[in-house]
RNA sequence: GGGGGAUUAGCUCAGCUGGUAGAGCGCUUGCAUGGCAUGCAAGAGGUCAUCGGUUCGAAUCCGUUAUCCUCCA
């Protein structure tokens, strides 16, 4: 970090100003740009990854596209460009704790693309992006910079001349820079297509810096001002499972470029956050906080200052969290609800604690953005009250936390002067409050903290997880090299002649799993809340059963209990359970019958928010923001049901264009991933058109019956409703009859309702007369004791035992009598069923003046004659035992203590 | 998925190494003031989440389940 920083603040004038282009003409111009060259220009994919296990987030442009490069999927076109919402904030590419302290890091940013799949190569694509930067957005040519690959030889892999030589006729050859395989050669992972790739850098610092150093010899030198703004990989090669590399028959280009950076470079700002992008919402918080933003760095500027980091904190982190909710990531404790979870109270411990904000703010923000994005990402807009609702309550949750946690480092037990490390651990990891904060406190009270100690308790509870998640992923085992697989479920629950194409095996805590793949399969996999398929597969004689059905991006993945030992064998007899399969069957339609009655109901805000159906229940949460009413819920299930008995027949379309179902009103979901051909299911034109790729019955009648069980909240702004159909409906009104029926019968009551307030009453009552009788009975014996007192060495002694069982009342009776007396000591026996209890008073006066302590006197009488034991205060104690003959001979006992 | 913690009056929470349940606010009633803010007095309200164990005795110790909070993956 040890650049200087005066040159900054002089950048920005002696750049030579063009038009000031805003940040959503430079967005526009990239897709019109790519348009123009004959691409298709496709709709940023949610931000959370679905179905690919090895990937919370989407964290680059071609991410989404993927199974495009894999040759899983047919592209929409050969030509494709779009920008691309991408989060990284976990894995790899971790930069949440950078963000804030720098220019360019941030969690959530926009990745402009173009591909070409086996279309146009690098001749293209490099005159391309040279037309677009230098023409377009016209960045002056003296301030940049190309990159190459310059080889490997342990590869076998030759120096890019190919990309050299495009570029000799666009730039200076010495401001084309070779690089070796760390900055210029692109690999999806392990295996997989790869290729050399070449990038764009940008030089931004002040032509007197320029001068004074070269800004070749900065190129990927980690200069916050010489940066790299656009990515060209070129994928010829596909890297084997053996590791070597052949040459791919059709070449694919991707690329990628920093839309906030791009903004940067071309508005020829000091940095990312100095553009129109930021502005807006650094301005609301200015003037919410009152205080003002300067656009200093810790390490650049000297006087730094920490108000510049919370807002550029908050203003990140706030469109972060804003995007993954419109694309239906809800802040959650697990997985990647989690992150999100993590990513907004960082910006909360921000304004709290450096911005001075008590109360929450977040929330205010969201509007700001949704008119920045309304355009771009309608999701946003779209969705705006939803979102709002969602960050409020996270904010106020977590401030509620930050108080709760103030208040117990009232009570921390401090020695030295210093917090411990477990101290400081248990309260962020048990209380969740940071770590930070604790230090923050504890400095404004003088107090150090243990860092060590408590980076020591982290470090172990991190292990503790890894250990338990620990999976052993075996490799495929390919039988067959075949990509696609048929789903044929939808029409038939069996089928005779597959074949595995491959297989693996996968460990985890000690019970291994085995999976295979088949080249067509019945068995529908776990998705859109349906859950996965169980049944059999028959490999010649032997028969296998199906756990589990699965699926990883466009993978049918059969969980099944062992391999079979005849496993190549091409005449493969599948069965699904049929019976789980109808049930289950009947509780998706029925949820998309629920879904169309809630909206009318309830309104078009009904959104869907997710579901679970299983063969015994469905589950579906939608957004809307207050309980149900008994009538709306009773609507509701009308509707249904009379759907359900108007025997609707079930309108299949397979495979129908996404804008034709869009034209018939289908129902779609924010952060949900359409491809270019949807299934559309409809029940009633008129009345239900979903997109959905599950199994329904033929006609609703088969749903028989639909019951709702409950209807709950699940987060903010969500509720949901758990119903049951046909058969689970039945049993589950007939349990409830049978219930209903017993207690009438038990009651013998035709108004169980009402029999059993009566009888609540009457029990209320009776309690209060026992009450009323005990106290009476213990005020006769208090009668009779009065007179039994002796004097003994100066103090009113009794020592008796009374026919009372309770404690309560025994202890009133005590305190009264010795309140009466003064100067007193009391002991009284009594005997509950055949176990001994023995309870002492004695006066404060004589426990003081003579060392009295009914506690060890009650204990010691207690073990020596009642078998048992005992304890209390010094003034009044009791103990119990199981020898009640005793109860005499310990009451005579007690004399010596006086 | 794995750890830690919580669950006590309508609400917010005390409750020490086991000895039999408490505060503040709120509520009801009465009194004071022309009324309100308020003050005074009396009172109601608890299977100490659940089931089981240890013990003479469990809100308290141990385990089960449920729900919530929190950290890690």
């Amino acid at each position: 970090m040890a650049f200087n920083s005066c040159f900054l603040s002089t950048f920005a004038a002696d750049f030579k100003r063009h038009t000031r282009m805003t940040s959503r003409e430079i967005r526009r111009q990239f897709l019109d740009f790519f348009a123009s060259k004959g691409h298709k220009i496709i709709p940023s994919a949610p931000m959370v990854a679905k179905g690919d296990p090895t990937l919370m987030f989407i964290n680059s442009g071609m991410a989404p596209l993927k199974d495009f490069f894999l040759g899983n999927q047919t592209p929409p076109s050969k030509r494709v460009a779009d920008t691309q919402k991408c989060l990284r904030v976990s894995g790899k590419h971790n930069d949440l704790e950078d963000v804030g302290m720098d220019g360019y890091h941030h969690t959530m940013f926009e990745m402009l693309g173009n591909w070409s799949f086996g279309d146009y190569f690098k001749k293209e694509a490099l005159a391309w992006s040279w037309e677009l930067l230098t023409e377009v957005y016209k960045i002056p040519k003296d301030r940049l910079y190309v990159s190459v690959f310059k080889g490997d030889e342990k590869e076998n892999l030759p120096f890019d001349q190919d990309a050299h030589d495009i570029w000799k006729q666009f730039i200076a050859e010495d401001r084309i820079l070779a690089f070796g395989k760390k900055e210029n050669f692109w690999e999806m992972g392990e295996q997989g297509p790869c290729g050399p790739c070449s990038e764009i850098h940008v030089d931004l610092r002040s032509d007197a810096e320029r001068a004074r150093v070269d800004g070749k010899t900065l190129v990927n030198a980690d200069d916050p001002n010489v940066i790299e703004v656009w990515n060209n990989v070129f994928m010829q090669f596909n890297r084997k499972a053996d590791g070597s590399l052949e040459e791919l028959p059709a070449k694919s280009v991707d690329t990628g470029m920093g839309f906030e950076r791009l903004v940067r470079a071309v508005q020829q700002s000091d940095s990312n956050y100095d553009t129109d992008l930021w502005k807006p919402l650094f301005n609301f918080l200015e003037q919410f906080s009152q205080k003002s933003y300067q656009g200093t760095y810790p390490g650049v500027h000297e006087n730094w200052n920490k108000t510049d980091v919370a807002m550029r904190v908050v203003a990140d982190h706030l469109r972060a969290v804003s995007f993954a909710i419109a694309d239906g990531e809800m802040p959650s404790n697990t997985g990647a609800g989690y992150v999100i979870r993590r990513i907004l109270r960082r910006a909360v411990r921000y304004y709290f604690s450096v911005l001075d904000i008590k109360e929450p703010v977040l929330y205010r923000m969201t509007p700001i953005l949704a008119e920045e994005f309304g355009d771009v990402f309608p999701e946003l807009k779209a969705q705006i009250h939803f979102i709002t609702e969602v960050i409020l309550s996270e904010e106020r949750a977590f401030l509620r936390t930050l108080e709760s946690g103030l208040k117990r480092i009232e009570h921390l037990d401090i020695q030295n002067n210093t917090v411990d490390g477990e101290q400081a651990f248990e309260l962020f990891d048990t209380f969740g409050f940071p770590f930070d904060l604790t230090q923050l406190i504890a400095r404004e009270r003088g107090w150090s903290v243990d860092e060590a100690g408590f980076q020591q308790a982290l470090a172990r509870q991190k292990d503790r997880s890894r250990k338990d998640a620990v999976r052993q992923v075996g490799d495929w085992m390919v039988l067959r090299d075949e990509a696609d697989v048929a789903f044929v479920g939808y029409d038939q629950l069996e089928l005779e002649n597959a074949y595995v194409t491959k297989y693996r095996t996968v460990a985890a805590k000690g019970a291994t799993q085995y999976q295979l793949v088949l080249n067509r399969t019945p068995f529908y996999p776990e998705g859109g809340g349906q859950v996965g398929d169980t049944g059999w597969m028959y490999f010649g004689n032997e028969p296998i059963r199906v756990l589990d059905t699965k699926k990883e991006n466009t993978l049918v993945i059969h969980v099944v209990e062992k391999l079979p030992e005849a496993i190549d064998l091409d005449s493969v007899v599948c069965t699904v359970d049929a019976s789980k399969r109808r049930l289950t069957e009947s509780n998706h339609s029925a949820t998309h019958l629920l879904h169309a009655a809630l909206r009318q109901v309830l309104g078009a805000h009904v959104q869907q928010k997710g579901s679970y159906l299983d063969a015994q229940t469905l589950r579906f949460d939608f957004q809307h923001f207050q309980k149900m009413s008994e009538e709306e819920l009773a609507r509701v299930e009308q509707l249904v049901n009379e759907k359900i008995r108007q025997n609707v027949a079930l309108e299949e379309a397979r495979n129908i264009p996404l804008d034709a179902a869009k034209a018939a009103g289908a129902t779609m979901l924010f952060g949900e991933k359409y491809g270019e051909t949807v299934r559309m299911i409809t029940f009633d034109p008129t009345y239900s058109i979903e997109l959905c790729g599950g199994c329904h019955v033929p006609y609703t009648g088969k749903i028989g019956f639909f019951k709702i069980t409950a209807e709950t909240a699940v987060a903010a702004g969500v509720r949901r409703i758990e119903a049951v159909t046909g058969l689970g409906a039945e049993q589950y009104v007939s349990t409830l009859e049978r219930e209903v029926g017993a207690i009438k019968n038990a009651l013998k009551a035709k108004d169980p309702v009402k029999a059993v307030s009566d009888l609540q009453e009457s029990n209320r009552k009776l309690a209060k007369e026992m009450e009323q009788l005990n106290l009476l009975m213990a005020a006769q014996i208090r009668e009779g004791l009065r007179t039994q007192f002796q004097e003994l060495n100066g103090v009113h002694f009794l020592a008796t035992t009374v026919a009372l069982s309770d404690a309560n009342a025994l202890k009133t009776l005590v305190t009264e009598l010795e309140r009466e007396k003064g100067n007193a000591v009391l002991v009284v026996g009594s005997v509950s069923g055949d176990k001994p209890s023995l309870t002492i008073k004695i006066s404060d006066e004589l426990v003081k003046a003579k060392g009295l302590n009914a506690g060890t006197m009650v204990r010691e009488l207690a073990q020596e004659f009642l078998k048992g034991g005992g304890g209390g205060q010094p003034g009044f104690a009791n103990a119990g035992g199981s020898d009640a003959s005793g109860l005499p001979a310990a009451l005579e006992a007690v004399k010596r203590y006086l």
